[in-house]
DNA sequence: TCGTTTTTGTACCGTCTTGCACATAAATAG
DNA sequence: CTATTTATGTGCAAGACGGTACAAAAACGA
């Protein structure tokens, strides 16, 4: 007979993967790595530690794991605000208006960007992490200059801008929001300095 | 009788304190302050344990202190770089080149900004930390927007120009250099985003 | 009902961690 | 030479850490 579900054979998960692999990266993001302990991600997602490392693998995996997700969620938002109806303008409203909002995010404190505010410190010695942030900060930079390219072919733009130099500025203004939001600046503050980035960008004149 | 030497009663040091903390700042500047145990900072050192307590208090005591002298050196810096003979353009290439340098610095891999790299991720919880990143961040910016303002007022930046904003946008992009550096970004791609940013502000046209 | 499969939960192991107690060494003062 | 003062170095204590062994539990197949 053919089984009706797929459900397989031993006894069901009392956690849903995804759903702990987001409480985990939640855990991590508030204390890095090295200062987030097993029992604070077992109790974070509610499983017990041999389920996370049956599920996961070591801690460290778990941790790389959470990363990439979170690298392929921003490179897909980036993607969706750069593509969203409306001019330069409006998509980089959008998208520094979308940035404030995740980093601002959460209960207490804010925490900044996961991949900024945890990674970087893990990075030296470690080549796995490294190649994350390198997709991370190259993927930002080509889907930023990308639009920028548009800009400038449909005469948003000067002609002679520079958007690879461009790409760069905003993709280094973002995540100096990130750092910002977690060093304790309030929304007034990060709002004021994505404006100042974004008119600057979009009030450009041939040089 | 007047004593010809101040050195107090007791047995002399074995080490010196300036140092010591120097070696301990680049142990943290690798592995971060979670990631960095007493162990690791007393062979850094070559101190014991209780010569490091005694000198400095405890681990994060030691952490703090040198995330603020580091802190006053980056200002300091900042403020010769920008106060240096020539142009807006030779001061920031000054800085650009002098920050590539010191995110490069050390015998193996590129460690990138001590105070980027290490004290974002303890950040979230700490409000000592957060207002060292907080002086560290305002500091650069104050002392970028204070150079425009003066390039503006010689007429090397456009009369409508936001140095403000400017001043942010710069501090971002040096900020991203700590971060790619630290991600593993060799020299030649750190000096075109310098150049790039560099460039863009100083070929800047009136809105 | 009984065996099989998979997950859960407890309990544990060896190691590393921070921080300190205490005896020893090296200097000065008299 | 002796007392005093300060620093050193061994060594330890109490707990946190990452990771796992093992038995009980909860599902399915027959």
């Amino acid at each position: 007979m053919v089984h009706k579900s797929e459900r397989p054979r031993g006894r069901p998960r009392a956690y849903d993967p995804d759903q702990a692999l987001a409480r985990a990266r939640d855990a991590f993001w508030q204390g890095g790595f090295s200062g987030t302990s097993l029992d604070e991600l077992a109790a974070a997602t509610g499983m017990n530690r041999p389920s996370l490392y049956a599920a996961f693998g070591d801690k460290r995996a778990l941790y790389l794991e959470a990363l990439r997700r979170t690298k392929d969620g921003l490179l897909a938002g980036t993607s969706a605000a750069m593509a969203a109806p409306g001019g330069l303008k409006a998509n980089l409203e959008l998208f520094f208006g979308k940035a404030i909002d995740a980093y601002l995010a959460g209960d207490g404190e804010a925490r900044g960007c996961f991949v900024i505010g945890t990674a970087l410190t893990e990075a030296v010695g470690d080549p796995d992490i490294k190649a994350i942030l390198h997709e991370t900060f190259t993927g930002l930079d080509s889907r930023l200059a990308e639009r920028l390219e548009r800009a400038r072919a449909e005469g948003e733009l000067p002609a002679d801008a520079d958007v690879e130099a461009l790409g760069y500025l905003l993709s280094a203004a973002v995540h100096g929001l990130a750092m910002r939001s977690r060093a304790g600046e309030p929304r007034e503050a990060l709002e004021g300095w994505a404006r100042g980035a974004i008119n600057h960008v979009t009030s450009l004149r041939r040089a």
